[in-house]
DNA sequence: AGGCTTTAGATAACATGTTAATTAAATGAA
DNA sequence: TTCATTTAATTAACATGTTATCTAAAGCCT
């Protein structure tokens, strides 16, 4: 490949710093927002793949919501102490939990989704949808260590 | 603009969470690295800016790290403590601490910046240049509120 | 000087990130 | 069946993230 001499890229051109920093920028809205609600940000996202994927045991929470077992293990216990999901016992193996959105936390989800979907139409109007796809498509095919198939095609 | 019923996108397609996600994949084998000289990717990262750019004091510091200044505080105490930076106090503005990374601190650098400088040659691999680019420069957009200068022209 | 405001850092309190170790239940091989 | 192995979830311990508050030193204005 086309390397120059492999030297340290300035911090100003560091690919992780940079998508820290674009992540800092995009979440201070959302998180603002959901100061309202008491919920932290990491919450909320438990909150919406529940709601649009429906119950589902721990690990797969994890997985979607991009959260380590040992945060998320904290975060469902702090919901279901707030009552916003409930924990229920897999029958069939009893290490499994299979978690569900209760009422109040749907109704959460639904008060906030108007905002939160305009705050993100914004992100997508500054870039323009063409790049904001392409943005996507980039930070996809980063996180799966290869080519991603492309959206528009 | 061309927005079409402004809804909450599917998280599949969240651009916060893309952002974490590649982030996490991103930063996975500089973590693996770091973890043998027995450094955070917070430490590593200011005393990466301390050797790139001088000594500086803790504001300026968490701007160039992109961290918060509580967070900032411990980690350089934390780096002090182990020998890594040393603080003084400005003598002409005595709340303010400039901050020198010492030789042991640059040693870990050094040590590190090889095999550190591989790691983010390798996304650019994966990417393509072209594309590498590409990304840095919407991820700076994305950051800025608003276009940013285009890298390569 | 005296008093108000601003600024640089530090602290507090709580949530999450991260790695390692632990517990209980399921699985699989001898 | 028995025991080693694997797996889902939790716990432990420490570092960082996040918001609010606090302290000390500058700046400012009268």
């Amino acid at each position: 490949m086309a390397r120059t001499k492999l030297q340290l890229p300035s911090t100003r051109r560091s690919l992780p710093i940079a998508l820290m920093r674009s992540r800092e920028q995009v979440m201070a809205p959302i998180r603002a927002m959901l100061r309202a609600s008491g919920l932290t940000e990491q919450q909320w996202r438990v909150l919406r793949i529940l709601s649009e994927f429906g119950p589902q045991d721990l690990t797969e929470i994890a997985r979607q919501a991009c959260l380590l077992m040992p945060s998320l293990s904290r975060i469902i216990r702090s919901l279901a102490q707030n009552g916003l999901v409930i924990r229920s016992t897999d029958a069939k193996d009893r290490r499994r939990q299979t978690v569900v959105i209760s009422r109040a936390g749907q109704k959460l989800i639904d008060d906030n989704s108007v905002q939160a979907a305009q705050i993100a139409a914004s992100y997508k109007d500054q870039l323009g949808a063409e790049r904001y796809e392409l943005l996507l498509d980039l930070l996809t095919e980063l996180e799966q260590g290869g080519p991603a198939p492309i959206s528009g095609e």
